[in-house]
DNA sequence: ACCCCACCCTGAACACTGTTTACTTTGTGA
DNA sequence: TCACAAAGTAAACAGTGTTCAGGGTGGGGT
């Protein structure tokens, strides 16, 4: 029953993307009417914030298992970042639902929040660790957190749309994250982070 | 004419988004049957690559001042980042045309080409100019421009997304941002950014 | 055994979308 | 004045998300 729904939206919605997958394909899929989906969710979007926190329960598992594997902060920051960015390009629908929405059409109290909140946490708490150890000089917890954030889910959109392999050629696309991460991880003295 | 077309489309498109403005209202901004702006251009996504072409000789007129007025190369970066997210808040919508739209679907050939090219190559150049200055040690400029762009690409989409705003709360937009792109220039010894 | 009710599902419809086609109007040059 | 080409239109096509009135079907209660 919904178990089935999901199951067929998520396979078209990554094989063909949210938009070219209509109600009456996913019923179609599962040999149903579309007008059977509406009993199990309210609409097309309700289809995707299920596969949405899907999906942050899924990143949120490895990434606790990152947490766990890694003590040194500045090694496990490496490793996040490539992680972030292999998820962008393994399961770019998850990726899509769960970072590329607008903030204004996701319903805050639904079941997103808890994984999406750890999520963010034990991104927030590493990154609090790097600057407590003085890694990146005066600057603010915040500022590098959306700073580092930025960095990797810029460049998954950059990737994703094309514009890397347009402008970087022939390039390998895994050394070019690697490196990139690299050099948004360099170590450097850095004033604090306020009005300048 | 066409010229009507495309204001009439502008402004929708800026308002409301490209998604939900159809050929019909746009028609019914200037009092024509929808048939009628097939007359002028092919389809829907042709106006809004004519719309894009205008954003990029828009955007590079900008950026030609700027690498006019500083000569300091830190400087022009700094600045250079700060200008591509007001543009981004600022511009939304030629913005997502310009930067976000899927490079697979975009006609190398048009018109889009030449504004777009120089705008690329004005920022490879300034990078390139950091680099031999040794301001970011022996890192390569390849992967030193594409982690700047990612960057900034990248917060100006947790910002529109909303996403700064639910988790940064109180703090004004403005400083952070000044702050980030500070951090991201942030003068650091970086190995070479091949393979590790 | 009967009846009735609640649930599940369907076909058809509604109000949209981008686009195409056949037709009418309009302006201009010969 | 006539003719022809350009400009504009209504209507239709194929598709979308969503809703709604009605069939069936299964499981109690009497």
């Amino acid at each position: 029953m919904r178990r089935l729904i999901l199951d067929a939206a998520r396979q078209l919605f990554v094989r063909e993307g949210f938009d070219n997958v209509s109600m009456r394909r996913i019923a179609g899929a599962i040999d149903y009417s579309p007008a059977a989906i509406y009993r199990y969710f309210s609409n097309k979007r309700e289809i995707l914030s299920t596969l949405r926190a899907e999906g942050f329960d899924r990143y949120v598992a490895g990434q606790r298992a990152r947490v766990r594997e890694h003590s040194d902060v500045l090694a496990r920051m490496r490793v996040e970042g490539v992680a972030y960015l292999r998820f962008a390009m393994e399961e770019p629908e998850y990726y899509q639902l769960m970072f590329c929405t607008d903030c204004s059409e996701v319903d805050l109290e639904g079941d997103l929040a808890a994984s999406s909140l750890e999520s963010h946490d034990l991104f927030q708490e590493t990154v609090e660790q790097a600057v407590a150890a003085g890694l990146f000089g005066e600057a603010d917890a915040d500022v590098v957190a959306f700073a580092l954030w930025s960095g990797v889910h810029g460049l998954a959109q950059l990737i994703r749309s094309g514009r890397v392999a347009v402008l970087a050629g022939d390039v390998d696309v895994e050394t070019l994250v690697a490196g990139i991460v690299d050099f948004m991880l360099r170590p450097g003295r850095c004033g604090g982070g306020e009005a300048k």
